[in-house]
Parts: C-alpha cells; sequence; structure tokens
RNA sequence: GCCCCCAUCGUCUAGAGGCCUAGGACGCCACCCUUUCAAGGUGGAGAUCACCGGUUCGAAUCCGGUUGGGGGUACCA
C-alpha cells in the first residue's frame, strides 16, 4: 500500500558510519517500511574540510552490510545515484541553496553580516563576563544600504543571518509529545551560508527536506533545540513543516552522549570483530524500542512488521555490550551451515594472513566443526581461539598447563604415555569421537585415574589450551596424525620434567 | 549560566488508575547436565517504581514541586 510517508537519514560523510547513525537510520527505515512509505538517504557533505569519500564509501557500505536499504539516493541497487530528487548530496545542490538565500534576502528575512570573528569572539567573551547567554548581537541587523556598500567597499566579507522572529515555535513531536521553545533562546539570528558562500547545516537540512517532500523528520534528541531554527527556515521559505519525531540517544556505559572517547562506536569495528548484522540490528531495534511484549529476538523482517514509533522510549539507553554479545550468540546459532560458513572464512583468512594460523581449513573441514563450535561462539572472531590449533603445525604447550591440577608430573607421564597407546590403536575407520572414548575410560579407571584428568591432560597437549570444544570431536578434527604427533611431543617434554 | 528533555532491578525494558505482594531479558550466584569450555534446564539475589506533596475509594501509572541525569547553546553536522 503506498503512501506519501517519506522519511531520511542524512549522514554526514566526516567520519565512519557511527553506532548512533546506524541507529538513527534503522529507525526511519523500520518506519517507512511499517507504514509503506519511502526511505532515502541524503549525503550531507558541506562541511568540506571534513568530508571524505573515504568516510562515505563507509558509511554507505555498512548501511548496505546491515540491511538496510533505501528507495532514493546514493547507492541505489548498485547505481551511483537514483531518485526523482536527484542529486542526493548537497554539495552538487548548492544553486538550490543560493536561489533558497537569495530568496530570504530579497523578502528581508535574512541579511549579509560583516562581523569578524574577533569581533564576535570579543561579543561572546563579554557576554561570558556578564553571566549572559552567548548570542548574536545584531551589529549587522539595521545596516542600511549605504552602510552594507561602505563595507563592501572595504572589501569585507559577509555570511548571510537569518532574522530569528521573536515570539513562542512549538511542535507535537511524535516521541515526546509537545515541544515549545521561546525564539529568544535560540541565539540570535544566525548563520545560514558561510563567507565562503557555502551553506550551513541549518539551512540545507531545512531546504533539502523541503525539496524532497520529507513528510516526518526522525532523528535523534540531540536536534531537539535546532528543531526551533528548522521550524522558522521552513515558514519563512513558504514551505509546510514536517512532523518531528526524536529519538532517544545511545548513551556511554557511563550515561553520557555515546563518544568515541568512551565506547566502540565505528560499526565498522563491530564488524570486524565478528558481530553478525542480524544482531547488531536487532540489539539497535532495542535500544529505545520495545515491542510491548516479552520477545527479544527479531529479524530485520520481523521488525519492519512490529516496529511502531508509538513504541520508542523517551529516556536515553545505556550501550550494553555484553547483551550484544549475547544477542550476537542467538543469531550465529540461528545461522544455517552455508550461512555460517561464508561469515567465518573471513576471520580465518584473516587469522591466516596475521601468522595466528599456518593452514586454511577446506571447506568441508569447516563444516564438519560446526556442530561443536557453533553454541561456543560469542563473536565470529573467536573462531581463531576456539579451534585455531586445528591449524598450527607448531604447537606451543605451556608445561604448568600440561599436568592436571590432582597429577604429579609422574601420573602425567603416565597417562599420556598409556593414552598415545591407546589412541595410536586407532585406524582411519575407528577414527570416531565414541570409538576413542571408551578405551580412554576404561584406561583411566583400570589405573584409578580420574577420567576428567587424564582428558585434560590428552586436551592439552592435543590443544595447547585447558577449554574446548568436547575432547574426543576435536581430536577426530586434528586427526591420527597430528594428535599423535602432539601427544608424542608432550611425552619427550613431559619426560625431561621428570628426570628434572 | 540559559533553554529543552528525561527518570521502573547494575543494564535494556514490560507497565497506558485497580490484573503489581511490579513481569521478562542481559549480567551475577547456586544447582542440574557434564571430560574442559560453552549451550541448555531449574532456582536465587537484585527495584520502598528518584524524592515530596496533591488528585482519587484506589497511583509505578494523572498533576505540581524538588532532586538527579542527559542534550543543546559554532561561519560542525
Amino acid at each position: 500500500m503506498p503512501s506519501d510517508i517519506r522519511v531520511r537519514i542524512a549522514p554526514s560523510p566526516t567520519g565512519p558510519l557511527h553506532i548512533g547513525t546506524a541507529r538513527t537510520a534503522l529507525f526511519n527505515y523500520l518506519f517507512a517500511r511499517h507504514v509503506g512509505g519511502t526511505f532515502l538517504l541524503r549525503l550531507e557533505d558541506t562541511d568540506v574540510a571534513r568530508s571524505t569519500t573515504a568516510f562515505e564509501k563507509d558509511i554507505l557500505d555498512g548501511l548496505h552490510w546491515l540491511g538496510i536499504t533505501w528507495d532514493e539516493g546514493p547507492g541505489v541497487a548498485g547505481v551511483e545515484e537514483a531518485g526523482p530528487y536527484a542529486p542526493y548530496r548537497q554539495m552538487q545542490r548548492l544553486d538550490t541553496y543560493a536561489e533558497a538565500a537569495a530568496r530570504l534576502l530579497l523578502a528581508d528575512r535574512a541579511y549579509p553580516c560583516y562581523c569578524t570573528p574577533e569581533e564576535l569572539d570579543a561579543d561572546r567573551r563579554a557576554q561570558e563576563a556578564a553571566k549572559e547567554a552567548p548570542r548574536y548581537v545584531g551589529r549587522c541587523a539595521a545596516l542600511t544600504p549605504a552602510q552594507r556598500a561602505a563595507r563592501e567597499a572595504q572589501g569585507r566579507r559577509s555570511v548571510t543571518r537569518f532574522r530569528v522572529r521573536p515570539g513562542v515555535v512549538g511542535w507535537n513531536d511524535l516521541v515526546r509529545d509537545r515541544v515549545e521553545i521561546d525564539t529568544s533562546n535560540l541565539g540570535g539570528d544566525f548563520v545560514i551560508v558561510r563567507a565562503d558562500g557555502t551553506p550551513l547545516y541549518h539551512f540545507t537540512v531545512v531546504v533539502d527536506d523541503a525539496a524532497m517532500a520529507i513528510s516526518h523528520v526522525i532523528r535523534g534528541e540531540d536536534h531537539v533545540s535546532n528543531t526551533p531554527k528548522h521550524i522558522l527556515l521552513f515558514e519563512a521559505l513558504g514551505y509546510a513543516v514536517p512532523v518531528f519525531g526524536h529519538l532517544p540517544l545511545i548513551l556511554n556505559p557511563d550515561g553520557t552522549k555515546m563518544s568515541k572517547r568512551k565506547s566502540q562506536t565505528a560499526v565498522a569495528d563491530y564488524i570486524a570483530q565478528g558481530f553478525v548484522r542480524e544482531a547488531l540490528v536487532n540489539y539497535f531495534a532495542f535500544l529505545g524500542w520495545s515491542p510491548g511484549t516479552e520477545e527479544e529476538v527479531f529479524s530485520l523482517a520481523e521488525l519492519e512488521q512490529r516496529f511502531e514509533l508509538e513504541k520508542v522510549q523517551k529516556g536515553g539507553a545505556r550501550f550494553d555490550r555484553e547483551r550484544l554479545e549475547w544477542l550476537n550468540g542467538q543469531w550465529i546459532r540461528r545461522l544455517d551451515d552455508d550461512d555460517l560458513i561464508g561469515r567465518l572464512l573471513p576471520f580465518l583468512e584473516a587469522a591466516h594472513v596475521a601468522g595466528q594460523i599456518d593452514r586454511l581449513p577446506p571447506e568441508g573441514e569447516l563444516r564438519a566443526l560446526l556442530p561443536i563450535v557453533r553454541e561456543r561462539l560469542p563473536t565470529l572472531a573467536t573462531i581463531v581461539d576456539l579451534v585455531g590449533y586445528l591449524w598450527v603445525d607448531e604447537l606451543d604447550v605451556d608445561p604448568a598447563l600440561l599436568r592436571p591440577r590432582r597429577w604429579d608430573a609422574a601420573t602425567t607421564l603416565a597417562g599420556l604415555a598409556a593414552a598415545r597407546e591407546a589412541i595410536a590403536a586407532h585406524d582411519a575407520v575407528t577414527w570416531e569421537a565414541d570409538e576413542l572414548e571408551p578405551p580412554l575410560r576404561a584406561l583411566a579407571e583400570a589405573r584409578g585415574w580420574r577420567a576428567g584428568d587424564l582428558f585434560m591432560a590428552i586436551r592439552v597437549a592435543t590443544t595447547g589450551r585447558t577449554a574446548t570444544p568436547p575432547l574426543f570431536d576435536t581430536l577426530v578434527a586434528l586427526g591420527r596424525e597430528r594428535t599423535l604427533a602432539r601427544l608424542d611431543a608432550a611425552i619427550v617434554r613431559q619426560g625431561a620434567v621428570v628426570r628434572g
């Protein structure tokens, strides 16, 4: 059912895709999909000094990776740019802003301001000293044409300032109901065009949202105090004012606004650590929203179906990595074999390149491992820690770990030797987990050892670790040859320990 | 400082006047399962619903104030 509801995400390519941006994009996307509206992406690249195409790529790639798709904007379905309101990059829309600014100037809703940064700075300091709120003093607000001409003649450059009218601006916010702000708190007439002619955020966002027929502006709570400025601009330009909805912020664990300093904010970093898109999307959705039921695990498709702006929380939500990891485990367990293999491979390749493993397992070998690793992966990257020892040539075993707590050095040596013999008795045909186990249990019983101690000695000797997937499955994965070779190496080492 | 917003277990939240002796999930603890680690199961600790005052027969839910926290206050977005 088509709808004329149009929403957007408007990232600025001045940094890598931030978790907050991803979450805002997700909420806009879910809202649009839920109501059958249109979701578009617009690049706000007017901060030329800080914008880069590398960041732009990171943002688009990251959103795509999450499974968030947009109907209009750069990178739709592999196309450079698509949609009836193109271009969707602000630096390519400069004429639109210039036209709008000229209109405001002509109507005297805006005026050229010749104040220098030094003058402005002095104003600010004076206000601070007088304990007044910082605001533009209006030095250039009432310049006569002659005065302006004089300044131009001096070669002074001007910015364009928007006249803020006195009064109260209010709106019915989708998540926090009625909000009203007196324009006297806006800091005076604000700049909409820089001295170099490039437009500023407050201006471009309004011009573009109007030009692109955005019906609902859904953004972070940090924009609440900007909204009056935007409404004033919509009105001055003669545009319909869209509906606003301000989402609660994602907070650092200490409750402050999420920052790079205190949290990991780049989506790319989460990807690199082995979080799966399903978990990230699921987690982001539940930061500030809940279905009102006790269900916790939702796919993107389910979210599209269930998401309602009405159920969005008002207060900010702290980022809880433990909970994200739990959800990640939930989703990893739900992936089918082919899918999981495809996602694991890049992490093994990276470990191979980094020299953490000496060999890359063929797909079949990895597939056979899935039943014993799937439940043990909080993130994809942990595959290397979990079973990386299967693919290293030289196993590094900590001698202190080789001896089980309850055993002495001699018992350890005897145990390993006896285990080696029992294991060597198997041929390729009986190299199976349930064939390997009974003889070793019998051996432990015959010698009066605890099976767990024997198994631990074998585990450490063959994997170098005290925590692994089930031992016999691990040995099967390791292979007869490597298992025996590692036991031999351990026996030699332990023999040296016993002899002192 | 000024403006705005918010306020239920440590964390994410359910709750839209009686169903709440406040439910779920993460985390934590214990037990079960068990060769280790996980996963899973069972149970437990954990919230005087920030505080005070109203409204009401009745308030976590409505109103006011206080306190606390957060956001904003650019020729950044």
